[in-house]
DNA sequence: CGAATCTCTACTAATCTAATATGGTTTGCA
DNA sequence: TGCAAACCATATTAGATTAGTAGAGATTCG
């Protein structure tokens, strides 16, 4: 039920992608990005080339190079990059839409874990298949905007000192909620 | 977004606990189990030693032993045996309810990536919260039932020659379709 | 006693993970 | 032209995890 530290990175340098188009950066290099997020240069770098190759993002080579979203947000699906990243999202592979593997178990049909695999599987897919770059971008930003937090990515010109939030603290007293994207959509509805 | 072997074994052990239990033999060999779900005898072995340091089966030693359920099946959920076995549900562990982690971000309450796992993590552990051995069992036997199908793990003076389902072709051309726990349930509310 | 069972410890081959290392090639600009 | 900043390609690696295997020991029933 993990995804791993690349997939994680992946999905990241996605969304900062995503928020740095929308802010008028359509493009950004590997060494600031990693900066950014505190990734390692060239473990991105090597991500960035499978992106490339699953036609997600593209490059500019040279100075003033960098890489770029390779198609329009809305058609950039969270479940295609992570099985691309890191392979089908069902937990057993008899489970998956994209990827089945009979499994050893005497009789698929009556097996009980195999329908409890197929629910988790299903409820995993409905949100992953669903929510786009643009939906998550949009979100984030407009959370941002709602917080007063200054956005990172902009444009070298305007490019002001980085407010950050206050720290949270590790023990998690006084931690505030998180919201999930649900809660966050529904606010907006109001 | 994967469910180890181990993990699986251990699943699938319990299931057929429960379900053996319910057709009236409480307890089964590690022996017969990895027979009739084709798994490697030691493995196994290694797997129930786990399960019962973890409280959800128990063990009888010598001739005639073997394990056993530990409590009611109503109280063993799926999601407590996954998190034991595996570790935390959640894709990532600054979204972990019982595993909380902070994450290298710089703003995790901005997240956009944070935010979608929540909504993954809180589909999968609604479902691994809720289901317990007892539901699996009961909807397994059901659907055994209802496609008259013989169960395993009868009695030993009532065990029948298993009559196997036809065989699944391997390409998926006639293949039945798959119900998941929810069509099943649905099914016995008409 | 002896056969069937769980128990415990150790070992291993293969794969995956998360990088690190090194040296390219391409491009913009002074 | 030259150089710095960027992407590109390939190899290597330390450590962890996975999915087992092996073998001896302890317990109990008949």
């Amino acid at each position: 039920m993990k995804l791993s530290k690349r997939g994680e990175y992946a999905l990241r340098a996605l969304i900062d992608l995503g928020i740095a188009q929308e802010l008028g950066r359509p493009i950004l290099q590997v060494s600031e990005l990693a900066a950014k997020e505190k990734l390692p240069v060239k473990f991105l770098e090597q991500i960035f080339a499978q992106l490339k190759l699953g036609e997600f993002v593209k490059s500019t080579r040279g100075k003033l190079g960098g890489y770029s979203l390779a198609k329009p947000m809305t058609r950039i699906k969270f479940g295609s990059v992570i099985r691309f990243i890191e392979g089908p999202l069902a937990p057993i592979q008899c489970v998956s839409q994209t990827a089945y593997v009979r499994c050893s178990c005497p009789d698929e049909v009556h097996c009980g874990l195999r329908m409890l695999m197929l629910d988790v599987h299903n409820a995993i897919a409905k949100i992953l298949d669903r929510y786009t770059l643009a939906d998550i971008v949009e979100i984030t930003l407009r959370k941002l905007r709602r917080d007063k937090v200054a956005s990172p990515f902009l444009p070298p010109s305007t490019q002001l000192p980085l407010v950050l939030p206050p720290a949270v603290d590790l023990l998690g007293r006084g931690r505030r909620e998180f919201e999930s994207l649900k809660q966050v959509s529904e606010k907006r509805r109001k």
